[in-house]
DNA sequence: CGTTGTGAAATGATTCACAGCT
DNA sequence: AGCTGTGAATCATTTCACAACG
């Protein structure tokens, strides 16, 4: 297994999939098809084939796809097999709705470190998490062996968080700032920009009910 | 001015060029052009220019697009002229985290109300937000004029309350729950999932230094 | 000049449709 | 019969390249 060449739209879906198969291996289903992978993410059978034939041959025509064997593999692929650890930079509103989000642990995401700039807060412990200055950011990125920043600051701030991140030697980049950072083309981020999806809502709705953008869900 | 086919990426894209613009004007700027907008964006200026040519001529040749009337077309296009009120349905650790959000009513979107479905937390008031339980839903929302919900709940309870929003009215659906909802062909909904987007994260960091995926940004 | 708007070409992604396996 | 994997066809988006404009 090589390394395919993975288009863009089928490495959002890959997640997807292995969600949806979680999903249905808790149902106590033992194999699950491209239809019904499809049917259930608003998606054709044939796109569900080809995103996952890209990566290997994992069907068994006549049955299907076999579940905990396809788990498997997704978890492989998508680097989910193994367990990261990750920092939130900024103890602000959302640094602190993430702390507590379970659900990231359960995904093998571990927030081993905190950091803010504000005195005020810095050594208060939130969510099980002390909160510690910025200084000490670069020594226990290295220390925890931290790959994933995760940036809840103003935008204003954001890039010199990303920045320091980096420098630190994170790889990849979890950006809540609405903003866009500049990065070494070594570095992932990807950004979670909620304004600019209250905004494409907004379009949508004033679009009118009969929209002329396409029909299809806005997932 | 009809209503022109919009790809699906140009909107997106739409938002960003409202954003850079106020920063540019914020700097004093009175004009910008096409490659001055693609550079801050990370974009080629034939796309650039090729997105604004969707909605009629703003640009001026050897000039390039005057900064303020270019922001007003913009904000006309993406429905944000005017103001949008919205509810949050669910005060957990992500409908708290949002209420004090200041930017989104500087950018036209006004929390008007809050329900959760935890009488532990209804009647208490979060950030100057009064929390009312879901069975004031309907009323509140047709009262209120609320067009747009924001899900803050739980991935299980997240289609009955999709539900329950759409039946009261509402036209756009911000989605922070990690699940597809199914609605109706008027309703536009649009997902914020940050597991994810962490999935991706971790997807392209082990694909390693020398991704074999496109080698652009991942914003 | 510099910059727009836009057909034409190139690239990218999805869907079709069917041979082949179980 | 049911389902996969995949080449070919279709559809969508981006980039090129240039005439026209101020």
């Amino acid at each position: 297994m090589p390394k395919p060449r993975v288009p863009r739209p089928t490495a959002k879906r890959l997640s997807l999939y292995l969600r949806e198969l979680e999903a249905q291996q808790d149902r106590g289903q033992p194999t699950s098809s491209s239809k019904q992978l499809g049917t259930a993410l608003g998606l054709t059978d044939a796109q569900v084939r080809k995103d996952l034939a890209i990566f290997g041959q994992f069907g068994h025509p006549g049955i299907g796809y076999k579940i905990p064997e396809l788990i498997a593999q997704l978890r492989k692929i998508l680097g989910t097999d193994r367990s990261w650890n990750a920092a939130i930079v900024g103890a602000g509103n959302i640094g602190r709705a993430l702390m507590p989000y379970a659900r990231f642990r359960r995904k093998g995401f571990e927030i081993v470190a905190v950091f803010d700039s504000d005195p005020a807060v810095i050594g208060s412990v939130i969510a099980g998490h002390k909160v510690r200055p910025m200084s000490d950011l670069p020594q226990l990125v290295r220390e925890r062996n931290i790959l994933i920043g995760i940036i809840a600051v103003p935008a204003a701030a954001a890039q010199q968080v990303a920045d320091a991140l980096i420098k630190a030697g994170v790889k990849g980049i979890l950006n809540f700032a609405p903003i866009r950072l500049e990065v070494d083309h070594h570095v992932s981020v990807d950004s979670v920009d909620f304004l600019l999806s209250l905004e494409q809502l907004a379009f949508q709705v004033s679009l009118g009910l009969a929209g002329s953008l396409d029909e299809r869900d806005g997932e």
